[in-house]
Formats: structure tokens, C-alpha cells, sequence
DNA sequence: CCTCATTCTGACGTTCACGTAAGATTGAGT
DNA sequence: ACTCAATCTTACGTGAACGTCAGAATGAGG
């Protein structure tokens, strides 16, 4: 009743690396894949490199949790995708670093160079986060004691007026 | 040369209810005189009843205080000014009792109807911080992690190829 | 090989949350 | 009473973040 499509599992195409088409990656991260193309358009995320001109998009599981990444900083840090492309400098170093350990291409001023610059964003993403953090907990603090407020008044109401009986009206 | 303006401490006019213009009230919240007018115009803030067309408008301490707890579940909760209008009919209950009290109108039934109308948009509102806050401890942590991780391989990078000594850069 | 859902590339449309400009009006200070 | 910055209303402009539509192309399944 709700689901005309075939549902399908895994449309894995070339290599064993688990390729998914754009509409898939949209369902599990929950946007749509116009989003997904506005991201890449705008250099939010890499554009695939192995991919000619009016080929599909092809993902993997890695640039899934990638866009989860960026959709979870966007929602909580209430940022711009603007300052995310700059907060997202992390990662790409990261992934830099992955990709050199796995073609065994391994410069090590580079790779150090690479990890310092990740550590430094990384430590940048974190005092964001934690200021955030004591921000929030400050507010429920606050909504806290309201509720605590507003829960006396309504006991020190019910305690006054509750004496008499349940007379009812009719 | 960033100041052209007298810096007027307290244009207080009526009386002593402490009475402040849009560009101060502005001011004070980090805000623009721009941004307030259309708070108003979409129902997040209440139009002063005071003030017939054409009329200044005038704030107390009440309604920047108002403002600045509108600003900070904007930005901390990041949700639209539509939805902030449904979360801030806490605000406007806890409001009118307050008005309520300060006229000695107080018919009971009534009034606790308000607070309890309170109690649970607070209660909402304290559901949705908390969720928040539980997610951006998550963040937190995962990001905690991936520092100590990125950590961890630059050290054992720096102790495989350390052991030379210390040449000195000026 | 054929089919048909899915994806592709523009390009224009839309909603939100204000910014900005214009011309008239207000009101705090002298 | 006068001045002049600040405020008023109205209306159009703007940037961000997508939505939507059209027409062509792709590619997984039978």
C-alpha cells in the first residue's frame, strides 16, 4: 500500500566495494538527492572522479557516513554549508590520509602534515561542539526552573482552593 | 570615528518602567531594529496594544528579555520562527498570568489552566533540549575519538622517526 | 534486445529570514 | 519653537538552500 517499489537490496555493479545509486544514499541519510547534487555542486561534498559527463553517481558506504557526518554538523551546529566547507576540512584531510595508507603511498612530512592540519580542525570542530553544548545545558538549566516555578504555583493553587468538597453545577 | 551617537544611557519617558527605543532594544539582543518589526509582523513578538500607527514603539525589560530567550531557541534549537511561534505559547501563558497577578485578577479556574498550559509547553520544550543535548554529546564524544586517534598516529609517527636528533630552525 | 524506473543536466521557481531604499513622521535635546 | 537623528510604513531586493519541471540519457531486470 505504501511501497510500489521493489524494494531492492544492494544494486552492487562493479567491484566488491558496494556501490550505491544516488536515490539509495538519499533514503539512508534522509534528504533527497537533489540535496545530494546541490552539496556537490556547491563543493560540500567530492565529485566522483571516476565519472564522465551524464554517467551516473555511484557511492560507497564510506561517503555515506561522510554525508551523515555533514548533515549531523549542519543540523546541530546550526552552521552555514558555507562554514561547513571550511569546518569539513578535517575529513578531507582524513580522507587523504586513508587513501595514502591505502595505495602504500607513504610520504611521512606529508602524512604528518596531513594529520596535524586534521588534528588542529578537528579540535576546532570540538570547542565549537562543547560551547554549544554549555550553551544548551545552561538553557535547560533554565527550563528547568521554570517548570519548578511554574509546578509550585500550580501546587500552592490546588492546596488553596481544594478544601471544599466537589460541589458540581448543573 | 565608529561612534557618531551621544550614547543615551536611559531614554526612560512615561514612567518608571524603564521605557527603551527599537534601535536600543536592537542593541542589547545583537540584533537590528529591522529584524524586530518582523518578529512582530509574523506574530513572534506581541504588537504592543500602547502604540497607535504611526507611533514609536517602546519596550520594557520584560519584552528584551522575551527577545533574547526567542533568539537563543532560535539559535541553539536552529528550528524555523514558525515552529518557535508554537514552542513560545509557553511564554505567552506565563505572560498573561503574570498580567493576571499584577491586576489582582485572578480567577482561580482560569489561572490554573494557564499554568498548566505552561507547564506542558515547557515540558515540550525540555523534551527538545534534551534531545539536542544528547546528540551533540554524541557528537562530542565521537569527535573526542577521532582526536585521540588522529593523536595516537602522530605519535607513533614521531617515535618511528624521531630518533634523530634535534636539528634547530633559527 | 527491450523496457521502464531512475538518473542526468540545466534552468527557473520558492520559502525563509531578513536587508535596503524612499519618503514621511516622530520625539529628544537645545 | 526648531532641529535632526531615529523611527515609521511600504515595497522591492537578496542570499541560502533547496524544489520542481523538461527532455534526454542511463542501466538493471526480464
Amino acid at each position: 500500500m505504501s511501497n510500489p517499489t521493489p524494494a531492492k537490496d544492494a544494486p552492487r555493479s562493479r567491484n566488491g566495494e558496494a556501490n550505491l545509486r544516488i536515490g539509495d544514499v538519499a533514503k539512508l541519510v534522509g534528504t533527497t538527492p537533489r540535496t545530494i547534487r546541490y552539496y556537490e555542486e556547491i563543493g560540500l561534498l567530492p565529485e566522483s572522479p571516476e565519472r564522465a559527463a551524464g554517467r551516473h553517481r555511484l557511492y560507497s558506504e564510506a561517503e555515506v557516513e561522510r554525508l551523515m557526518d555533514v548533515m549531523r554538523l549542519k543540523q546541530l551546529l546550526g552552521v552555514s554549508l558555507e562554514e561547513l566547507k571550511t569546518l569539513l576540512a578535517a575529513e578531507e584531510a582524513r580522507n587523504v590520509v586513508k587513501a595514502q595508507l591505502k595505495r602504500g603511498d607513504v610520504d611521512p612530512g606529508r602524512r604528518q602534515a596531513l594529520l596535524e592540519e586534521a588534528l588542529g580542525h578537528i579540535e576546532r570542530q570540538l570547542e565549537l561542539v562543547r560551547g554549544r553544548a554549555a550553551e544548551l545545558a545552561k538553557l535547560e538549566q533554565d527550563l528547568s526552573e521554570s517548570r519548578t516555578r511554574v509546578r509550585r504555583k500550580l501546587r500552592e493553587m490546588t492546596s488553596e482552593l481544594e478544601p471544599e468538597p466537589v460541589g458540581q453545577a448543573s
